[in-house]
DNA sequence: GAAATAGTGTCTTTCAGACATTATGTG
DNA sequence: CACATAATGTCTGAAAGACACTATTTC
């Protein structure tokens, strides 16, 4: 790609650009059925309570620096594409899935985090997919999907990178609407509250929960109700595309 | 720098690397007799009730595009430097300062930004400077201070950048201890106060931000007073680095 | 005393969380 | 009926904002 004339004049060169992806999916609990999970953490196998889990899929190394641990899946960035481009292209070559939400997370450009591999500055995405998608993934060559409080050994600062990319969602939930984009059209509220309980990582309490959704203005009833279980049927809601009261909320608020 | 075989191979090469920096500074009211301000906006000049205003240091392009618009400064990423030092480069050349503060704000990539000039990725980072700071600086070539409120046309999609870096700063302001980093190392809460005023854009109520200040534990009486005008003295305080019962914060947290 | 800012007190609204209670379905 | 979840109601405490009021200084 690049050619120098010595060394030299190497140190001056800007160092390449990488996009990564921190992708972040709500699993189904049966997802066990489809890939090859080694911790299942499904909340309606047996009527238990456990929360529903994020998972994070992973590429493992197949070279040096940190041979054989997992790393987050990335590409080169070729000029002319968009860096949103480049993250869905990420995204898609390693889970053949095509994100709910994706916004940019950090750009990562310090010298040291190369440790011995070529100088780096990694932007980052992450991005959010939702349960229905990530039932229709493969697992691909070198590609396995984690629960994001069992992570393997990562390479480079990527740890961090995870860990960042969780305290930006779980603060994004507070202010927006990406919960909403990983349920379907219709959803009962105890569906949208596990979307919630995911990325928390802990329970919600369901009556505070449904009267903080209701009162945003953002979820509509339907006038339809879905019933599922021995128990009293849900309402269903829509996701209520312009509420009139509450105020617009962009990609740029509280970034 | 980049040696490329022909056109068709130059189009997948990785667009260059800059570092722009938008400079946001409490400019003193008596900055005129310093500068060469078109609009003073002081806050103790006659006794009038005017809140202090931000102040961004433009540069004025000498080529195409945008001849003759301002710019942010900024110049292009180096190997083995990190972002922040290219950050904190690119201010210094252009303001003979030093930051108070200084964070990523975004990396824009879209090839459509480059308006006919080089594809350019840019890592934008925010920088806040104080009162103290502001005044020594000299006008350099090519350079001048605007208000945030009066700023010229810009170049580029600069003036969206600046949008959304203030967007950021009065977002961050409201949990981090940036506006402390803005006064001396000791102040009074009426020089508190002003920080925010200027960031906020607004007045705010002095008891209410006296409370709120006190609560968080941010920031502690010395003991001391400060006699400043024909009115009762203010106690002075000082940052309370580690606050015992609130909760820490980081450059991280709502990211 | 007038003026100006420093500082205290109080009231209201809003919102989040804890938790009791009722409603409605299935096995 | 037992049981599970849906949905409503109520209480409390924290935090923010409006604003009246007192305190202390200089001119």
């Amino acid at each position: 790609m690049r050619i120098s004339a010595n060394v030299s004049e190497r140190a001056k060169e800007p160092p390449n650009i990488g996009v990564s992806v921190v992708i972040l999916a709500l699993g189904p609990s049966d997802m066990d059925a489809h890939g090859s999970l080694s911790a299942p953490a499904g909340a309606d196998a047996s009527g238990n309570d456990t929360i529903p889990t994020l998972r994070i899929p992973l590429v493992c190394r197949i070279r040096q620096p940190f041979l054989g641990d997992w790393a987050l899946p990335g590409g080169d960035l070729q000029g002319g594409r968009s860096l949103e481009f480049a993250a869905e292209q990420a995204l898609h070559s390693t889970t053949s899935l095509h994100p709910q939400y994706l916004e940019q997370l950090y750009t990562f450009g310090d010298p040291s985090r190369s440790h011995g591999g070529l100088p780096m500055v990694s932007i980052v995405y992450w991005a959010l997919i939702g349960e229905t998608e990530a039932k229709d993934f493969h697992e691909a060559q070198n590609v396995r999907w984690f629960p994001v409080n069992q992570l393997p050994p990562l390479a480079f600062d990527h740890k961090d990178i995870i860990d960042y990319a969780l305290t930006r969602v779980r603060n994004k939930i507070e202010y927006s609407d990406i919960a909403t984009r990983l349920v379907g059209s219709e959803f009962t509220l105890s569906q949208l509250r596990n979307v919630y309980e995911a990325i928390y990582g802990r329970k919600l309490d369901p009556p505070n929960f449904r009267r903080r959704m209701l009162s945003t203005g953002m979820v509509e009833p339907t006038g339809e109700k879905l019933a599922r279980g021995a128990h009293r049927p849900a309402s269903l809601y829509r996701y209520a595309a312009h509420p009139g009261t509450s105020k617009p909320q962009n990609a740029t608020a509280r970034q």
